[in-house]
DNA sequence: AACGCACGCAACCGCATTTCT
DNA sequence: TAGAAATGCGGTTGCGTGCGT
């Protein structure tokens, strides 16, 4: 929003910052010279030295401010509006595996930028969950056990240190990336440099939690290279084992909510009932809301372990994270 | 019409991290 | 390799807007 004619303030000389903003410089709103001044400045040179920036552009602003006003505002790759139940959706997911890691969600999000989002889940999705008797940082059920046992926690502290580091490799594209080519252990381990393929190497845990893998996935060895090379892999029929269809009651403390989303009109609240069934919009629609859900109905054989140890095998994090 | 309040969001602040010299 | 500078990031603030009273 911008915010033309209002007061301006003026910095004092900054002794906290490194910055260093100077005696005069402006604060406040952007008002639209200033902004025309950035946009066509960087159109034509680029933004370079953002310290520098200022001067060369005809700006009384620090370049921090300059950067900030670009990155979160004029950049012509910014989506606005509102957010889509998927985004959200994948809010929500990145959210519980990374924490407040704004920059490392919104990298995830296409032209979506780490303040909107933050904004975004500030405003609406962390109150929304609050209501819902959901911890945001948690994201269980306040007065819940602890579902998930260490094997997930386990997993998602991997994922999530996969998620930054896909997320660094989004943002500085030109490095130079090693990918292991995986065989079967008795046969290769040789790390080879392979082409950059069009898809980052790594199964998306999101698409997982997403309930698209879950059950009955099953991984080759020979769909593994494919994977590795080129991001595909073949994927059991997503769907809860008809083993394990059942219905069941969820006892719950609220009501559903219902909520608006353009076209779509969803259930974000807890259920009174739930019935389980292999309707893939269905699993889509309510996978963040049970983790018993997930727990007793969605595991491949093997459980948490089973998945922690696929995971294991087609993750290749540029380097251990420590806990 | 005036006021108060809640909400949304742009922008700032200060610390952390990375890059440069 | 250490210190300085630049940049990035997350938390927070404050203002405009819309809505209810």
């Amino acid at each position: 929003m911008v915010r033309s004619g209002e007061k301006t303030k003026v910095t004092k000389p900054n002794n906290g910052n490194t910055v260093g903003l100077g005696v005069g410089m402006k604060k406040g709103p952007w008002t639209p010279e200033e902004d025309q001044k950035l946009l066509s400045y960087i159109q034509q040179f680029g933004h370079g030295s953002w310290r520098s920036l200022p001067p060369k552009a005809g700006l009384k602003r620090c370049g921090k401010s300059c950067r900030l006003r670009w990155t979160n505002y004029l950049r012509p790759d910014i989506k606005r509006g509102k957010f889509t139940l998927e985004e959200e959706r994948t809010i929500i997911q990145l959210h519980a595996l990374l924490g407040n890691r704004w920059s490392t969600i919104a990298a995830h999000l296409p032209r979506r930028t780490d303040n909107e989002i933050k904004n975004h889940w500030n405003s609406h999705i962390k109150k929304r969950m609050t209501k819902m008797g959901i911890d945001p940082m948690t994201h269980k059920p306040n007065n819940g056990t602890q579902h998930l046992g260490s094997n997930l926690n386990h997993m998602a502290q991997w994922e999530a240190a996969r998620l930054e580091a896909e997320a660094r490799l989004v943002q500085k594209p030109k490095i130079e990336l090693t990918y292991v080519n995986v065989s079967p252990p008795s046969i290769q381990k040789t790390p080879t440099k392979l082409a950059p393929p069009p898809y980052l190497p790594c199964l998306d845990v999101l698409k997982v939690w997403q309930g698209n893998l879950w059950s009955n996935y099953s991984i080759n060895n020979e769909n593994l290279q494919s994977f590795i090379s080129t991001s595909n892999v073949s994927v059991a029929t997503p769907a809860i084992p008809l083993s394990k269809q059942v219905e069941s009651n969820v006892s719950c403390d609220q009501g559903p909510t219902t909520e608006h989303n353009d076209q779509t009109e969803t259930q974000i609240g807890p259920f009174e009932e739930i019935r389980y069934t292999n309707d893939e919009n269905f699993i889509n629609d309510n996978l963040l809301r049970s983790p018993d859900f997930w727990e007793e109905f969605c595991l491949p054989d093997g459980g948490w372990n089973s998945v922690a140890n696929n995971f294991a095998m087609i993750c290749t994090p540029p380097a251990s994270p420590v806990f």
